[in-house]
DNA sequence: GGGCAATCAG
DNA sequence: CGTAT
DNA sequence: GCCC
């Protein structure tokens, strides 16, 4: 039994001449046993002054041996001279060049670079130009959208949250504590993003360097992160579909982890990379497989595999049956390979989806669920939730996570975390300890009961739990994944079924639940990963030192950054997927 | 060559 | 184990 | 696929 799905595949993509394209094993051996140490994209301008003929001719072929190009001055991207004075060179250039500040750099850096058999770093060669007019530019934009990030859940958030942590703040002991092999104290984490931004090579007239935001660090929750990419989008939705295919395919999902980390890298990165692609490969988490891709995709203006894979029905096929709620891969596979070639031939295979919803249900109310949902629709459906929760338990306080939170202005769904209010026991029960987890359940049960009788909700997709890793006792959640009906208003004019995730908890942990549901998915992977690494773990129930069991006090978001040694992401800073 | 987030219910 | 968040 |  294969379950190899693209053997099954009729082969659509052998056109004409064109590079034979593999789904299941691209062509890796293609590539030239002897690297090429510039990219086509580098294009050179050679000052002829003061260099013999025979040092001008070697120094351009010494250009087209490692890779590059000659050009012009106008084209050219980089200018080399043996020259040392600015102000003399200076007379040899055009005000354009000079303008754009084109890197001259001398001719030593191409001799260096040969001899390394590497692109070196501009900066020690470079005598002028390099600087970048868009810099200042971006780093306004940047700014903008972290100041202009007025959350939607101060409207319900009666406690002011108060400014993000500053770097060194009170509450180090933690940290120290936890002071092992790998957690770094913050000077240290410094150190590493100067390391990590000198071997980054591009420059390329306007890049990296001279850019205090931008930090080439590994961890996507380090980074700010736009919503969409305002140079590399197109590149990024690219790489996504090649994400979605090693998803797909099987026995690949590491591959599609590494595409998910090389997309945010590059979400992350605030320039083009179009001027000099083959610099894609100092980002961290892009590699030479990667690095080649979007040289591909700068040159050609695309990437031969994407479009196989576009093209590819079994692909569109099992992507479709993906969208069914409790198909994911395997099923979608398993489907595909038992002949399915329609969400009817899926209905009538039948099987469990191992979810509350009957299949031909889920087909029903797709439609509607596969369409966006608008920021008023979604504070419109939270708040519906919220009064009815504020009769059940007055005091609670909620926050829209998801999607919205992070400033889509549309949404896939809706995700409400609410808090519970502090027990407040007549003076009895201090700051910590148990939270009444039969008063938790109670009060979502009598949610969905009331909202369910009111028509509200018209299933409930899934009922869950979460807790903390050992004990159940100690800080739990309830999630509730129901499918709401809103009824018609003025900001819903057409109601449509919606996906709405309740999530419901103390207190205490309310910042992580907030954290934790607030995404997006590479953000929460790194940042899980990011507390791993420093002793501790990390979900929505909660942050864990390691070898503790209870859940360390956060009411806020701020609370695990600090704890983290994190600077404070605002959520609108965290779409690190595609 | 090991690790890649961490948790849930069916 | 496969799926969802 | 990528990183340490």
């Amino acid at each position: 039994m294969s379950n190899s799905v693209h053997q099954s595949t009729p082969s659509p993509n052998r056109k004409g001449k064109q590079k034979r394209i593999d789904l299941i094993e691209p062509q890796n051996e293609s590539s030239p046993k002897r690297q090429r140490v510039l990219s086509s994209a580098t294009r050179i301008f050679i000052l002829a002054d003061k260099l013999t003929t025979e040092e001008h001719d070697a120094l351009r072929s010494l250009v087209v041996d490692l890779g590059g190009m000659n050009a012009n001055m106008t084209f050219a991207n980089v200018i080399l001279t043996s020259m040392r004075a600015p102000r003399r060179i200076e007379r040899y250039l055009n005000a354009d060049v000079i303008n754009r500040h084109v890197p001259v750099l001398h001719t030593s850096w191409l001799h260096d670079s040969a001899r390394e058999r590497l692109l070196l770093a501009y900066e020690p060669y470079k005598i002028m130009g390099g600087a970048s007019p868009e810099l200042e530019k971006q780093r306004e934009e940047l700014g903008l959208d972290v100041v202009g990030s007025s959350e939607h859940e101060q409207t319900e958030e009666k406690k002011a949250i108060p400014p993000p942590s500053p770097p060194h703040s009170d509450s180090q002991t933690l940290q120290e504590e936890t002071n092992d092999d790998d957690s770094q104290t913050e000077d240290e984490d410094d150190a590493t993003f100067q390391r990590a931004l000198t071997p980054f090579q591009s420059t390329q007239q306007e890049d990296c360097e001279g850019d205090p935001d931008w930090k080439n660090v590994d961890y996507a929750c380090m980074r700010p992160s736009p919503l969409k990419s305002k140079q590399n989008q197109a590149l990024v939705d690219e790489l996504e579909v090649l994400r979605l295919q090693r998803i797909l395919a099987g026995k690949q999902e590491m591959n599609a982890t590494a595409y998910g980390r090389a997309i945010s890298a590059i979400k992350a990165y605030p320039h083009s990379l179009q001027p000099n692609p083959s610099n894609a490969k100092n980002l961290k988490g892009v590699g030479p497989k990667i690095a080649k891709l979007i040289v591909q995709y700068y040159e050609e203006g695309r990437i031969a595999e994407v479009d196989a894979i576009r093209k590819d029905s079994a692909f569109q096929t099992m992507s479709r049956f993906m969208q069914l709620y409790g198909v994911g891969p395997k099923r979608a596979r398993e489907y595909y390979s038992g002949g399915a070639r329609s969400m009817d031939d899926v209905i009538k295979m039948g099987g469990s989806l191992g979810v509350h919803l009957h299949i031909d249900e889920c087909l029903r109310i797709l439609p509607d669920l596969q369409r966006t949902i608008p920021r008023l629709e979604v504070e419109e459906i939270s708040k519906t939730i919220f009064d009815e929760l504020n009769i059940i338990a007055p005091g609670s306080t909620y926050v829209i996570c998801g999607g919205y939170r992070r400033g889509k202005p549309e949404s896939n769904d809706v995700d409400i975390v609410i808090s519970l209010p502090r027990p407040l026991q007549r003076g009895e029960e201090p700051d910590r300890g148990i939270w009444n987890v039969k008063e938790q359940i109670a009060v979502m049960d009598k949610l969905l009961k009331t909202l369910k009788r009111k028509a509200f909700i018209t299933h409930v997709v899934n009922v869950s739990t979460p807790a903390s890793v050992y004990e159940m006792t100690y800080s739990r959640l309830e999630l509730a994944e129901v499918v709401v009906m809103p009824s018609r208003s003025e900001t819903i004019p057409v109601p449509r079924y919606r996906r709405v995730d309740i999530i419901l908890g103390p207190w205490e942990t309310h910042g992580a639940a907030v954290l934790g549901w607030t995404g997006s998915r590479q953000f929460e992977r790194d940042i899980r990963l990011l507390a791993k690494h420093k002793g501790f773990t990390f979900h929505s129930t909660g942050l864990v030192h390691q070898g503790e069991r209870a859940p360390l006090s956060t009411p806020q978001e701020e609370d695990i950054f600090e704890i983290l040694g994190l600077e404070y992401m605002p959520p609108r800073l965290r779409n690190c997927d595609a």
